[in-house]
DNA sequence: GCGACAG
DNA sequence: ATCTTGTCGC
């Protein structure tokens, strides 16, 4: 398939796509944690995996692609930014994640299909999304202990949690991507918070992305 | 119609 | 995403 360059083309690959996403656990336990962020310089960017032990949280395999943007940005397309300079990071990994944590939504996306549900489908790894901010959908605000969540509700429907990873800070955007429920996304996303707001895999990712285009 | 809008 | 100071806390 080649790379959608319109809006048009690219709204029709999610419509198509959208229906392979599995909302249910399909995998066991992970043992390998991958997180995935990209860092930008005008049009060039440096897209980065990092893949974390699930029990020491200790780093075990890396992988950065520099690349320039393959899309605009554009609210809800923004996968087709990131999509490939990612996948070709996942390929060069030595190591097979069991979990991708996305830096962006997954279900809680205007067609239902937003970055985590993208790479999830396309490499069949089960998948969750991970975001710093809202993008679409209501809530009320979740209680300000550690492990607090409040359903994120678009249209009538669940499609992601707001939920509090330690006290009294500004809430993560969690939603399903792919082969991974919620309530596991949510779990998934408690167990990779045990200090910081952020998952220890996005974090990690983001480092190394931005020291990767820093030192090019 | 107008504003808001993952990164 | 990125532009941006000082400041509070561990």
């Amino acid at each position: 398939m080649q790379w959608p360059t319109t809006a048009v083309e690219a709204i029709a690959v999610q419509e198509e796509l959208r229906h392979r996403v599995d909302p249910t656990d399909a995998g066991s336990s992970p043992q390998y944690v991958a997180g995935l962020d990209v860092t930008y310089d005008g049009d060039r960017l440096a897209a980065a995996v990092v893949v974390l032990d699930w029990q020491t949280l200790g780093e075990v395999d890396r992988s950065v692609v520099l690349g320039k943007t393959a899309f605009p940005y554009v609210p809800g397309l923004f996968a087709f930014r990131e999509v490939p300079a990612l996948l070709e990071a996942l390929e060069r990994l030595s190591t097979t994640p069991d979990l991708l944590v996305c830096d962006g939504q997954g279900l809680a996306h205007p067609r239902r299909f937003g970055l985590a549900c993208h790479l999830g489908v396309l490499t069949g790894v089960p998948a969750i999304g991970a975001a710093k901010t809202a993008f679409v959908g209501t809530h009320r605000e979740p209680g300000v202990a550690r492990g607090e969540t409040a359903e994120l509700l678009l249209d009538g429907e669940v499609v992601g949690a707001v939920l509090r990873t330690q006290h009294g800070v500004k809430p993560v955007y969690v939603s399903i991507g792919h082969r991974v429920s919620l309530p596991t996304a949510i779990a998934h996303v408690l167990h990779l918070t045990p200090r910081y707001r952020l998952p220890e895999t996005t974090r990690a990712a983001d480092h190394l992305s931005r020291k990767a285009l820093a030192d090019e």
